[in-house]
DNA sequence: AAAATAAAAGTCTATTTAGTCTTTTATTCT
DNA sequence: AGAATAAAAGACTAAATAGACTTTTATTTT
């Protein structure tokens, strides 16, 4: 369904958003990517690019990492998605076809597309905060 | 979702179930990839795949070339995306975590979890010959 | 039997995605 | 100011997917 990076950055968004809630202390990429047993380089990578798209924040220099501003913590799960270059799965044919739409569909348009937005309102309507909330009160997992 | 090679599969077998129907005139893989804009070499690497896992069915020599027998056109899509090798989107989680289930989900499982689940009852029902059916009632499209 | 045809099989190349490693830059602490 | 820390940036490597090219094998037609 979705890239691995983009997986890989969704599971580290929604830990910062737990594991660094209100006291707000920071976490390494270090951290974060032995948390979630990700390969850490190349989950610095999708950190960095997160960061630089405003998803998530950083600070540099000694006690700095990486850390969700209240805004940040306010945005739905689309835009990490957005973020890591996936959205496309969302209004791509389900067999692969460049230009099927209502009015010219392929055999499977119609279904297809419904299940397609169902999952689409499901990335745009949660947000990180509510999934923190929910990550933390059904003691939901990130790992493995 | 599906890879290139499983939407490629998927439509040259539904290209076949339209194309050679009663009269049951056999297709070259040449035909099939020209008239569905496809790359021949690889499209005639799936179609062996798919003759080798008796999903379609050939015949070499001259007049020879691709067609469905009776028995080939009641199997239902999921068979050409098992033959392919992506059938596991179909009970992987969302998140890629390896141990998500039901009695320890990850954040979005639920939700994930009835969205693929409805993907593949349409994949596991709709047979070939029902998509064939559907295709030349709706005159719907296979290629672009 | 020989020629022609078309799938089967195998090897090879290209592109994309996943992932590492090294250097630079900004920040903090002594 | 200098040392240490940690993200940013960039260049590089590995694996998977997509795709091409060549040879072989089976079948039909002349």
């Amino acid at each position: 369904m979705l890239s691995r990076k983009c997986k890989y950055a969704i599971r580290a968004v929604l830990f910062l958003s737990v594991e660094c809630k209100d006291g707000c202390k920071l976490k390494g990429g270090r951290e974060i990517s032995d948390s979630l047993k990700l390969p850490h380089a190349f989950t610095g990578k999708i950190l960095q690019q997160l960061a630089r798209q405003n998803i998530i924040s950083s600070a540099k220099g000694p006690g700095g990492g990486f850390y969700l501003s209240d805004d940040n913590r306010k945005k739905p799960l689309i835009k990490i998605i957005e973020a890591m270059g996936d959205v496309s799965v969302f209004s791509s044919c389900g067999l692969g076809l460049s230009k099927c739409s209502d009015t010219q569909p392929c055999p499977i348009h119609d279904s297809f597309k419904t299940c397609r937005d169902e999952l689409l309102q499901l990335f745009s309507t949660k947000t990180i905060s509510d999934l923190s909330e929910e990550i933390v009160k059904s003691n939901l997992s990130l790992v493995r």
